[in-house]
DNA sequence: GCGCATGTTAACTT
DNA sequence: GAAGTTAACATGCG
């Protein structure tokens, strides 16, 4: 379920299971996941991409990093650059077990596994030259939303028109990280009506703004931070948010029922009397 | 079978 | 052109 929260776990993640280790094996259990850039489609699979993987068998990763939904591994020369689409995730499994349901790469690091799975196939991994990573993760989005938060003035100077501010948030050019979820959420914690146009924000609504997505984001990264340590299967967990999938039911702090409507084409919430 | 889905982006429409 | 909106991508689930 990836959001910026998501890949700041996985970063953590791919650095605490591989990063000084050499890796010792790979498997491209779905060639079309191995492509020349970041791209959501299958259909621009890399033809030599099994084979730039399969080069990087010997090479020791670093840590890991991370810029809004993208993640960079470099190993010695060369370095992985990940993005999980709607779907994707990374597991660690014993070597010797089957490859897992939906399992697209393989890193190996001797005893385990490291599987990149995913079902609905928008992610993708990418092997470049290491000179390229910086470039190629930021390509040309905007500051990341935890690393590069930004106070009231600096925010509200970065949106440009006259677009709802919850569809301006889902634009990674403008803020790096930022999904649907979290944007759901961190507009009711500043109290803001997601349909509200950006050049009709207040100064102190900015400012709201501002420090509730930074408390968004450690509030789900702490969350998932301590659920993840053990990987178990996510099929029916418990929603921990809000807002996110409880139409009807009622506000946390008034009890209001929540409202539901398309924005930007993705579902929102929010409180009519809250926000 | 139908509707929906956490991301990205090509293709439309204003 | 700019800006905003929708459909499509591939697949699983309720």
């Amino acid at each position: 379920m990836p959001e910026l929260p998501e890949l700041e776990i996985c970063r953590r993640q791919l650095t605490r299971w591989g990063a000084g280790r050499p890796l010792t094996g790979v498997i491209v259990a779905d060639p079309k996941a191995i492509r020349k850039t970041l791209s959501s489609r299958p259909s621009n699979a890399d033809p030599a991409g099994p084979q730039r993987l399969q080069d990087l068998v010997g090479d020791t990763p670093q840590e890991a990093v991370r810029h809004g939904k993208r993640v960079g591994w470099q190993l010695d020369d060369k370095a992985i650059l990940i993005h999980l689409g709607m779907t994707g995730k990374w597991v660690r499994r014993p070597a010797a077990d089957d490859p897992p349901r939906h399992g697209r790469i393989g890193l190996c690091f001797g005893e385990h596994t490291l599987w990149m799975i995913d079902s609905r196939r928008f992610g993708c991994v990418c092997v470049i030259p290491s000179d390229e990573l910086d470039l190629a993760l930021r390509g040309d989005m905007g500051p990341d939303a935890l690393l590069e938060p930004l106070a009231g003035p600096e925010l509200k100077a970065r949106f440009r028109g006259r677009r709802a501010i919850k569809v301006a948030l889902l634009d990674q050019t403008t803020i790096a990280g930022i999904g649907n979820i979290q944007a759901i959420e961190a507009l009711f914690r500043a109290r803001i009506n997601p349909t509200r146009r950006i050049d009709q924000m207040t100064a102190s609504q900015w400012h709201s703004l501002s420090e509730a997505l930074l408390a968004q984001l450690k509030w789900t990264i702490s969350k998932s931070d301590a659920e993840e340590i053990v990987y178990s299967s996510d099929a029916d967990a418990p929603n921990p948010f809000l807002l996110y999938g409880r139409e009807s039911e009622g506000c946390p702090t008034c009890g209001t029922p929540i409202h539901k409507e398309v924005l930007g084409g993705r579902s929102t919430f929010w409180c009519p009397t809250c926000q």
